[in-house]
DNA sequence: ATGAATGATGTAAAGGTTTACATATAGGCA
DNA sequence: TGCCTATATGTAAACCTTTACATCATTCAT
C-alpha cells in the first residue's frame, strides 16, 4: 500500500557504472555526456524505474518549478477558462499549478503566502486585484516574488497585468449598438472601486462621444456585476421612466438579469430592447435571446500570463507593464437594428 | 527584486542560543520543550522572520503535503463547486492542493504522475472517472499512491468513491414528477459507458416500477449529457410522435438542451411539457422556466473526499468502499402538475 | 616532443530539515 | 549517598539532488 523504497541516483549509478554527477549530467545536460555513457545511463534509468525526487532538486535548485495562484471565487466563470491557459502553458514548461482560493478572506490570503516564504512556489498569478494581505507591510517591499495580475489590475502596484482591453472592448460593443441605428444607449453596471467596470463605462463614452450622441445620465445605472443587480438595474428604469432602446451592460451575468426582468415583464426581445453584454460566459447563448457579448480570450489571457510569469522568473524585465488583449464581437440574438 | 537569503533553522538556533534540533522541536513538538526555551525560540523566530523550508522538510520527511486533483475538465462547472470543498477541507489541513487538466489525453495523464513519483504530491483525487493512463500498467499495482475518487466512480479498481447517490437522487426526481400527476416520464441521456447515466437511469426504473407505471421505450432517448444532446432529444421525439407530458433529464445541461428546444417551437412551459434536471448548476435558476432539480452538494462532497484521502494518507483503511450524499430536490418552475 | 586546450568523468560540498541516539541534569527513592 | 528514571537538550546522520572544482585522457598546434 505504501510506496516501496524509490530507486535514487545512486542506484541508477551503480548500475550504470558511472558517478552520480554523471548521472545527473546525462539527465540535465545530455550533450556535455558521452553517447556511450549516455545509453548505459539511459538503460540504467528505465530499469530501475529511477525518477528524480523533485524536493531534492528544489532543496538544492532553490525553485521548485510551482506557481500559486490565488483567486477570490474558484467558482468564477472567468476563473475557471484562464485557469485552463494558464495549466496549459505551465504543464507545457514543466511547471505545476497550485490553487489558492482565497474568498477574499484576509486570513486566507496571508496564509497562501506561506508556500512563497516555504519555496513551494516561485511565482505567483493574482486574480484578486491587490496583493494578498500580508505582503510589503513589513516594509520589506523587495521580498515581493515574481508575479502577474489576470483578470483584475493590481492598483498602486507594480505588478505586470494580462487582461482583456476592456476600454477597446466596450468601445466596440457600444459603436456595434450605434451601428444598429441605437441613440438611447443605458450603460448597466456602474461601480466605484472596481477599475474593470470604470474602463468599460469609459468605452462606452468615448464611442457615444465619437458619434456625437450626448447621454442621459438617466441611462447610467450602479451595479456590482451580479445577476440580481441587472434585475435591479431594469427595474429601476421603469421606475425612472427613461428608457433606452438598448442596454450596454457591464458583463454577461448583468445582461442576463435585464433580460430575466425583460423577460417576465412581458417584453418581445430583441425587437422592443436590444441587450448587450461582456465576456462571453457559458450560458450567454443558450439564454432566449442568446446574447450578443465580447468574447473574452480567456485561454490566451491564461497562456499569456503564465508566459509572462515564466519570463519572469528567468529574470527577464517585462516590456511593457500590461498585456492587453483584444476582445471579439459575438453576435448573436439580443441585438437588432432599430429605427 | 529576487528574494533575500531566508533565514534558516540555524540562524534561529544561534539568536537564541540553543541547537537546530531543539529549534525543530519547538516548533513541531512543543511540549517536549522547556517553557523558556520555547519562549525564546519563538522571539527567535519572529525576529529573523523565519519560516520552515517547505522543501527540506518534505525531503526529510518523505511527503510533501500536496494532493494533486486529476480533471478532465477544470472548466465543468461540477467541478469548480467540487474544487472548493476539496480545496478548503485540505487548506484546514495544512495541504495543497495541485491541479493537473488532463483534456482525457493519455499522454497528459501519464506525465501529470510525475508528481507523484517525484514526491510532490501524497495522495491524488480522480475526476476522470479512471485510473490514469499508464498506473498498474508494469504490474506495478502496488505502487498506486492513495487516492479517491469524485464525481465519477472509476471501474474495477478499489478506489474509494464520494459523490451523490446517483440512484437515490434519480429515483426522488421521478417520484416527484409522478407526485405531481405524471405518468408519461421520458428518460432523455441514456449512455452506454457512464456509470453516472446508467444509475440514474435505474433511479428513474425503480421509481416507474414503483408506482406501477410500464416504461414506452420510446421514451428512453440516448444522451452524452451535453445541451446539444438535449435538443437533438427533443427534436427526436417529436419524430418519434410518442411525446411525454414530462421529461427528467440525465443532468441540468441536457434539461438546458430540452428546454430551449421547446421553446424554439413555441410551446408554453411548463404547462405543456415539465422538465426535471439533475445537477443543480449555476444558469439552472436563470433558464425560463427556472429549472426544478436536484442539487448535488458539492460543497460537502469535496470536504468529504478530501477527509477520506486524508484519512488513507494518514494510514487507516476506509470503512466503506464508497461514500454517497443525498441530493436535494430543488423545486423551482420547470415542474407542474398535471391531468 | 612539449604544452595547451578540450572533453569526459569523478569527488565532495551544500542545500535545510527531522530524528535516532547520546549526553547532561534534576528528582525520587531506597 | 547512590542509583534509577524522567526530562531537556545536543550531535550527527540521513533525505537526494546539483554543481564547483579537480583529475585524467586525448587532441592539436608549435
Amino acid at each position: 500500500m505504501q510506496h516501496q523504497k524509490l530507486a535514487t541516483i545512486e542506484d541508477v549509478a551503480a548500475l550504470a557504472g558511472v558517478s552520480i554527477a554523471t548521472v545527473s549530467r546525462a539527465i540535465n545536460e545530455p550533450t556535455k555526456v558521452a553517447d556511450e555513457t549516455r545509453r548505459k545511463v539511459n538503460e540504467a534509468i528505465a530499469r530501475t524505474g529511477y525518477t528524480t525526487n523533485a524536493m531534492a532538486r528544489s532543496l538544492r535548485m532553490r525553485r521548485s518549478n510551482m506557481i500559486l495562484i490565488l483567486a477570490p471565487d474558484v467558482g468564477d466563470p472567468n476563473f475557471s477558462n484562464i485557469l485552463v491557459g494558464l495549466e496549459t502553458e505551465a504543464s507545457k514548461r514543466g511547471y505545476g499549478v497550485l490553487i489558492g482560493n482565497t474568498q477574499n478572506d484576509a486570513t486566507r490570503e496571508t496564509d497562501y503566502l506561506r508556500f512563497i516564504s516555504s519555496n513551494q512556489a516561485d511565482g505567483l498569478i493574482l486574480f484578486t486585484g491587490h496583493l494578498p494581505y500580508g505582503f510589503g507591510q513589513d516594509g520589506a517591499e523587495g521580498r515581493l516574488p515574481p508575479m502577474v495580475a489576470v483578470n483584475e489590475p493590481v492598483p498602486n502596484a507594480e505588478v505586470p497585468f494580462v487582461g482583456v482591453d476592456n476600454f477597446e472592448g466596450a468601445r466596440i460593443a457600444t459603436e456595434h449598438l450605434i451601428s444598429q441605428g441605437h441613440r438611447r444607449i443605458a450603460f448597466v453596471g456602474r461601480s466605484q472601486g472596481r477599475e474593470v467596470n470604470r474602463l468599460r463605462e469609459e468605452g462606452y463614452r468615448k464611442a457615444l462621444a465619437g458619434a456625437g450622441i450626448v447621454i442621459d445620465p438617466r441611462l447610467i445605472i450602479d451595479g456590482d456585476g451580479t445577476t440580481e443587480s441587472g434585475r435591479a438595474a431594469a427595474e429601476l428604469m421603469f421606475v425612472r421612466d427613461a428608457l433606452p432602446t438598448a442596454f450596454f451592460c457591464v458583463n454577461d451575468a448583468t445582461a442576463l438579469g435585464i433580460i430575466i426582468s425583460l423577460n417576465a415583464r412581458r417584453y418581445d426581445l430583441p425587437r422592443q430592447f436590444s441587450i448587450m453584454g461582456f465576456d462571453d460566459i457559458s450560458f450567454s447563448s443558450f439564454v432566449t435571446p442568446s446574447l450578443t457579448t465580447m468574447k473574452q480570450p480567456r485561454h490566451k489571457i491564461g497562456e499569456a500570463a503564465m508566459e509572462l510569469l515564466l519570463a519572469l522568473l528567468a529574470g527577464e524585465k517585462p516590456r511593457e507593464q500590461q498585456v492587453l488583449l483584444r476582445a471579439e464581437l459575438i453576435v448573436r440574438n439580443s441585438v437588432t437594428r432599430v429605427g
